[in-house]
DNA sequence: GATGAATGAGGTTTCATTCAT
DNA sequence: CATGAATGAAACCTCATTCAT
């Protein structure tokens, strides 16, 4: 009798096999997608399980439920963009070249890793109200941002003029997303440039007082 | 067995009678409270008939759907929130202050006016896939939101020393809207006085160059 | 929220297991039932669903609407009905009989194929109203039915002394599907037989003068 | 205390002033006309009252239900028809004219009065499902006019050439019913005039033997 | 009396999830 | 394991009828 030694009460089955990530993968690529064309609540299992090419049943056998791809979605979107970020950082910093091309070189690294996203980024916003565990990753996801910027700005913190750091972090992720959401979802009549232009100058004149 | 498409133009009540009309305004009130707390998705007519304190077929003969609601919540939201920045511009431009205090003053007056409607706004981006009329009243709510900023910059336009100030308006308009988002929804970790001082800061550094 | 009109395609269920065949054709078969005993109006999706011992779910399944199943049965009704009167054809021409017992047995033939639609048949002229779908539907029966009685009249046509064999048709189709239908639906307080007996004796005289 | 005196008992409005009656009239007649244009289902009492020129509620003071005025408009439609019948058979036994001529007047009167009910006698004998009270009028019509056509045979007894009189009128009556029918509600390809000729053709062969 | 607003039971329909094959 | 059929709770919506004004 060794029915402890496996615990039978874990539902979702734990890809092992490389068929079984493939199939994981594919469905939450797919759920990706959808929820990106349409939203989630226009979205059905149905659908993303035919999307994925797989049955509804084999969906259930990989996710809970329909939250929890929605959960690894997000989860992905955010570890792609960060790892984005990052490696732009990383280099930007190497390179150490003057401080308008670096916000200027920020700024394009963040719409280039938006654009793939394009308007998933404001359904989730909405899906803060739906759930406990969505909020918490996306004031996680949110809080990361803060800090990366906080940290960024931290780099030259010498050359800036701003008094209260933090609070200059969140007007300046705010409205670095802000911005930069626009140009991806299509620019409100202002062609992308003339926008990437003005906000790398206000945030210049932000940050550096010229 | 719909096929023969009756017009039976009486669909939705017009009210002539006040109690009528005292009626479709409950069921709107109601509306714009659960969609705000609770989300367009997780707030079905029933919730908001009783919320009225009516009938789901009282619901039914002022609204056509649920959408039907939510778009009237969306313009009357609209209109007010205009209404109160009309009002603010009005007074500002009045008193003829010094920038930073004009800059100040309407992004106060912009808290105020986001305030009662707290994380509904954040849904409505995620209604953009949805639905087309949506699209329209949200593009076209935007589209006069950058237009009121434009007229606003254009009433100190020699003081300004930003050079397309199109895209400028765009710009401004999209970090102004986020940033005081944020501090509606609770800042993010940092007290709202001192958001809104960066945010000043920010604007008139960029705008005036100091 | 159905602007944006997605063609789900996924819509009903197009049977691919022997389980699925079976489910349908018992809905099916629930609902001719039922209509038959308590006409269209008076059934409601969830009382055919648990007729046929499914889930109202399932009957959304296979069939888009109450509507769809009905078109169904229709279908079903209308050529079982065909295949009985055929045979019936095939059977007598060969047989070559007398006039009046060639006629004498098609009649008894449709009052077997009628039976089991008892009452069924009527409540469809009164759908004609309903839906343009339906109208087609019984317009080409009635159509094949005079068809046939046309070519049935034409088997003995030089035997025949009427003058409009095209309008005879009509009218003889038209005689012999109401008295079948008075026969079957219970004959008005004159025995079956005693109508059948003076039904063919009214053919005979007017298609062949006595 | 005369309470006794009148029985408030019966809700319905008996009218004796000119204006209640014209009111009541009002509503039958716009009830009647929906009934044949969309059916009983497809009408509601709202549209009733609309097409009336009165409110829903006075509807209701006249009528205690939908089910109400159809029964009206049931007698209402019958009564004229029997009345129509009727003139014409006086007019036709006065005449004395010859055996196809009465049957061809008949069955033009039979089309004349038909023709303002196309498709709702359809409606009819779906109902018959519906409701006991309907059924007991639907078939007491039918009696009438099988009485009728038997008292209208019975007038040439001597000249008929059919043994079983009763079973004759049902035949006879039927098949009347069902072409007039045809008819009028549009020939099924065939004009009407020739359906008619064919029609008494019939008759005058069945009854008369040429 | 007349009005039309309000009611709510009852119908239709969807879809996340389960489960027999 | 995979499949897709089946489930049923929960949403949507209509309309005959009542009732306050």
């Amino acid at each position: 009798m060794n029915e402890t030694e496996e615990q039978t009460a874990d539902k979702t089955r734990k890809p092992r096999q490389d068929r079984s990530i493939k199939t994981r993968d594919a469905i939450v690529q797919a759920a990706a997608r959808l929820f990106s064309e349409k939203g989630y609540h226009r979205t059905n299992t149905k659908q993303i399980a035919a999307a994925a090419g797989v049955s509804t049943g084999s969906f259930y056998s990989y996710f809970t439920d329909k939250r929890d791809v929605f959960l690894d979605v997000l989860q992905i979107h955010s570890e792609a963009m960060q790892a984005h970020v990052d490696a732009t950082v990383a280099q930007l910093s190497a390179k150490q070249s003057d401080k308008r091309m670096v916000i200027s070189h920020m700024i394009e690294s963040l719409i280039q890793s938006h654009t793939p996203y394009i308007s998933y980024h404001r359904e989730l916003s909405a899906m803060r109200l739906a759930d406990e565990t969505i909020r918490e990753m996306l004031d996680s996801q949110y809080d990361a941002g803060r800090r990366k910027t906080l940290e960024f700005m931290k780099l030259s913190e010498h050359d800036l003029c701003v008094s209260d750091l933090e609070a200059a972090a969140v007007v300046v992720f705010e409205s670095v997303s802000s911005v930069v959401d626009r140009i991806v979802f299509s620019g409100g009549g202002v062609p992308a440039d003339r926008l990437k232009a003005e906000l790398v100058d206000m945030l210049v004149h932000y940050l550096f007082g010229e």
